[in-house]
DNA sequence: TTCTTGCTTTGACGCGTATCAAGCAAGCCC
DNA sequence: GGGCTTGCTTGATACGCGTCAAAGCAAGAA
């Protein structure tokens, strides 16, 4: 936990650095990679689908979306990035990046040059074993989102996202039940396969049944079981 | 070249082996982890979601389908598997497989055990950096399979299937335009977000349109171009 | 042959979500 | 304050795809 301290004290990567279990030499190696933190401002572009891939980001604080466009400006939304996870892994196979990385509002992200993490990698077994298994994540997780776009009705989406969102939050320390949406409606929308006039109904939907106040962006899951059981038949089979 | 007959005679690899351009020794550690190739009928389960994770698997000759289930029996096809493409790799992150693997023909595949490969990526950096790389052309292809469910219209998701299996069995050396479906309606629509009508009313409407001939599983594309103008918009932009 | 069985095609109909449009609230600038 | 922009909500309507049902067709078994 000292050694946390050490190495991770420019960078509050929970999700990077905890369950490593580097001692303490290690993590000065690691720290001597990462790079100073840079800070970007609501709307800001980290990266651009097609630039140079160099670095992969894990944000610090604030909130990142990450979309691919398709050449006639349709935009599908990929993820919501909040603290401690991980971006641009998808810029490795190629050297470019495959999406927009945006911030949401005002943000701060630490930068890990790819191809040195890789060759220490070669050093720190369980560091490279790490990197596996956060890309491996990243796959499950895409396919989790098959399954809500290819499966789920506009009900079952939202629920799933909202609930997501809870646990992500109450993992970070955050009340579970009570937060604001950093998105807009139409980002929603994009992330969940939907228009945006369908959140917005939807939503008032769960208030009319007294499962959530919606008041613009803040939001109150009042009866959250009411939407884990929701979405419980459709999400993914646990073994 | 030569060092490649030498280390992939057990296993038609051109994905996994090729790129890496290993020598000779390499080559032979590499040989002496993968393990002998094992065959499955159709319709046999490689894995299924929950087992334990130890190995992925290349498939050397056949078809597989991999897909996730929902607690009420909602299917979703994450993906189609031909020669040389790789199988497993969301088992990582746990240690436990996150779909099911199965055969949709007889088929045979090559095991890797995961943590000899891990093992020997340190020792041949190349090695390492292919794994990362194809791991992130997992995350790539997963994120324009989420562009195709979010935004696309049945007509735009059945002609970007189409070219996208066209080009890849191009790539291993058949012919682009004329092929047989491995796989049912049933399996072409979950994959798609569609019903199995649906994917048969518009392979009709696309034979109707002399765009293509349809004789049960046998494709023949007549026209390409106007299925590739009709995806051109909505595919992913290029940078 | 005849009877299965599984897969596919096609039609009729209905539901869910998109689309179009109007109105409202909050924030910002002059 | 007025006027503008931006984002959200809500309603009316349209349409694409799902649902249900029936029939066709090929492959295999009895």
């Amino acid at each position: 936990m000292h050694a946390l301290k050490v190495s991770c004290s420019n960078c509050s990567l929970r999700e990077l650095c905890l369950p490593v279990g580097l001692n303490r030499d290690e993590m000065a190696q690691l720290d001597a990679v990462i790079r100073q933190s840079r800070r970007l401002k609501r709307g800001e572009y980290l990266f651009r689908s097609g630039e140079g891939f160099r670095s992969l980001y894990a944000v610090r604080t604030g909130y990142f979306k990450t979309c691919v466009s398709s050449q006639d400006g349709r935009e599908q939304v990929t993820g919501f990035h909040m603290s401690g996870e991980l971006m641009g892994l998808d810029g490795i196979s190629s050297n470019l990046h495959g999406c927009d990385a945006i911030a949401l509002e005002d943000s701060e992200v630490c930068e890990l040059p790819f191809s040195r993490m890789e060759t220490l990698g070669r050093d720190i077994p369980s560091l490279q074993h790490h990197f596996f298994r956060l890309m491996s994540r990243e796959i499950v997780r895409d396919q989790s989102v098959m399954l809500l776009l290819g499966n789920m009705k506009a009900e079952e989406r939202l629920a799933a996202f909202l609930l997501n969102l809870s646990q992500r939050l109450s993992a970070r320390g955050f009340a579970a039940n009570d937060f604001i949406l950093r998105m807009s409606r139409e980002e929603i929308g994009s992330f969940l396969g939907l228009k945006l006039e369908t959140v917005s109904r939807t939503l008032s939907k769960f208030q009319q049944q007294g499962w959530l106040v919606v008041d613009h962006k803040h939001i109150q899951l009042v009866k959250p079981e009411e939407l884990k059981q929701l979405v419980a038949g459709c999400s993914q089979a646990q073994h």
